[in-house]
RNA sequence: GCCGCUGUAGCUCAGCUGGUAGAGCACACGCCUGUUAAGCGUGCGGUCGUCGGUUCGAACCCGACCGGCGGCGCCA
């Protein structure tokens, strides 16, 4: 049994192999059938001819439909009138599952796409999108592996929120309300106590009524902690990281990033360094970016889309101002109405990916913070005991892989980018 | 939460000023020995999202409800 990527090669030319998969095109004439051959790893056009079959085998083999399961017995051959440029011809055959009719076919509506992701995720895109996440998946790990860090995992049911006025999921626990995670922020600063560089991937779950293009419900939070660092160390760890990631993606997908029409070269501009653009700076330069900002303005889906057409590298925005950050960010020492904080805009219209920066490690400084915030210092105890027992300074971040997943991959919304997107309006498949 | 669009065959859609439902694809059968989203012929397939109203008559006009899609805010 091989592979059909293993065997796409002219050492295999005149041998006999057995594959099996599922049928992804057939087209069949009197005497000839061809049979676009699929699994995990490619397609192979096999070419059944009747003269090596009995009527009734012909018959069988000939009639297939789409998606159903078999195993071909053949000879590869090259043949450039075949995709791929190699063609098997089949001598015996195995039928698992002859399908009636398979409910996805070449003219889709997205709406029929997402009800049927369950079988849509078998598409040749969207498989070079699967293994793609992977790619991206495995990167994030290996780098922090090398980088000397540790893998935690933090509780995703909870008890309080990381940002104030973030919407929660409530989830009955025993008499009790929990909270399904929006960050494993604070938990990942409890672990640098112990281990002092850390990271995780977890879901992350918003129970804001958002309808966008770039938010999710339900979606993977890659998040990293460290002791002993700030905010200009944090984004050059960050920067490696997305140098690692972009380049393991082009090394090992560039067959997929061509079937999904992503644009190599462009990619590659996000090799080179990121340019750290001090807030102030980027509302000075507003206009000529073509989105006029004055400084206090956030900047929304609009601001980031129009400012990030401009640039092919990804920016680090750095020192927001206070206002327009929440209670746990670390102000400038020299100058408190500034934060040192950053947040990483992706190139080609995608904005924000990454948000972090240094927390505050001063006991009186956070309790002062919780309570402008109208928070309860009470629900964040443990979280005030860190800055009670051997606080240090240190810094952290959090990424949204599905959105850098998009912008890699440069699919026009976030639910593409998901096998199984939970937005507002969507929970099943 | 706000704004806009949409719902007709398994899928993608057409259906004029209201007159009793159409095409392509898929599937089934037939023909074809080099197809590339193959081609040709025949066939199967619809409480026109739901409920109510107007009308002699509603897929079409009106109302309510339900589902879906897009955009903003919020954020990663």
């Amino acid at each position: 049994m091989e592979q059909i990527s293993s065997i796409l090669n002219d050492l295999s030319i005149g041998k006999k192999f057995e594959i099996r998969g599922w049928v992804y095109r057939i087209r069949a004439s009197g005497k000839l059938a061809f049979i676009i051959l699929r699994d995990a790893s490619n397609v192979i056009q096999c070419v059944a001819k009747a003269e090596n079959f009995n009527d009734g085998d012909f018959k069988l083999v000939s009639s297939l439909t789409i998606e159903s399961s078999v195993s071909l017995v053949g000879e590869l051959r090259k043949d450039d009138r075949a995709i791929n440029g190699y063609e098997m011809n089949i001598t015996s055959f195995k039928i698992y599952e002859r399908n009636d009719n398979f409910p996805v076919s070449k003219d889709i509506s997205e709406e029929f796409e997402l009800d049927n992701r369950h079988l849509w995720i078998r598409s040749r895109e969207f498989n070079s999108i699967l293994k793609i996440r992977s790619t991206i998946f495995k990167a994030f790990r290996e780098f922090y592996d090398k980088e000397g860090f540790y893998e935690v995992q933090p509780p995703l049911m909870v008890s309080t929120a990381t940002e104030g006025g973030s919407t929660l999921f409530n989830v009955p626990f025993f008499g009790e309300t929990a909270y399904l995670s929006q960050s494993s922020q604070f938990y990942l600063e409890t672990f640098i106590f112990s281990l002092e560089k850390v990271y995780t991937i977890t879901p992350s779950f918003r129970a804001e009524k958002s309808r966008t293009w770039r938010h999710l419900t339900e979606y993977w939070h890659a998040e990293a902690e460290l002791a002993w660092t700030d905010n200009e160390q944090m984004m050059e760890i960050e920067e490696k990281m997305l140098h690692y990631i972009v380049g393991k993606v082009i090394s090992e997908n560039s067959n997929e990033l061509r079937i999904l029409g992503r644009d190599i070269e462009t990619l590659k501009e996000s090799l080179k360094p990121f340019r750290r653009i001090p807030y102030k700076e980027l509302i000075d330069m507003s206009e000529s970016l073509g989105m006029p900002l004055k400084y206090g303005d956030d900047l929304g889906a609009d601001e980031e889309r129009q400012i990030m057409s401009n640039f092919k590298t990804p920016i680090f925005v750095t020192e927001f101002p206070a206002t327009l950050k929440t209670f746990y960010h670390r102000p400038d020492p020299s100058n408190p109405e500034v934060i040192l904080c950053h947040d990483l805009l992706a190139p080609e219209g995608y904005g924000e990916v990454v948000g972090g920066g240094e927390r505050i490690w001063d006991y009186e400084l956070l309790r002062k913070r919780i309570n402008e915030g109208g928070l309860k210092e009470e629900d964040y105890y443990w979280y005030l005991d860190l800055r009670k027992y051997g606080s240090v300074p240190h810094s952290g971040f959090g990424l949204g892989m599905d959105r850098v997943a998009m912008w890699i991959m440069h699919l026009d919304k976030i639910t593409g980018a998901i096998a199984y997107p939970r937005t507002i309006r969507r929970l099943r498949p």
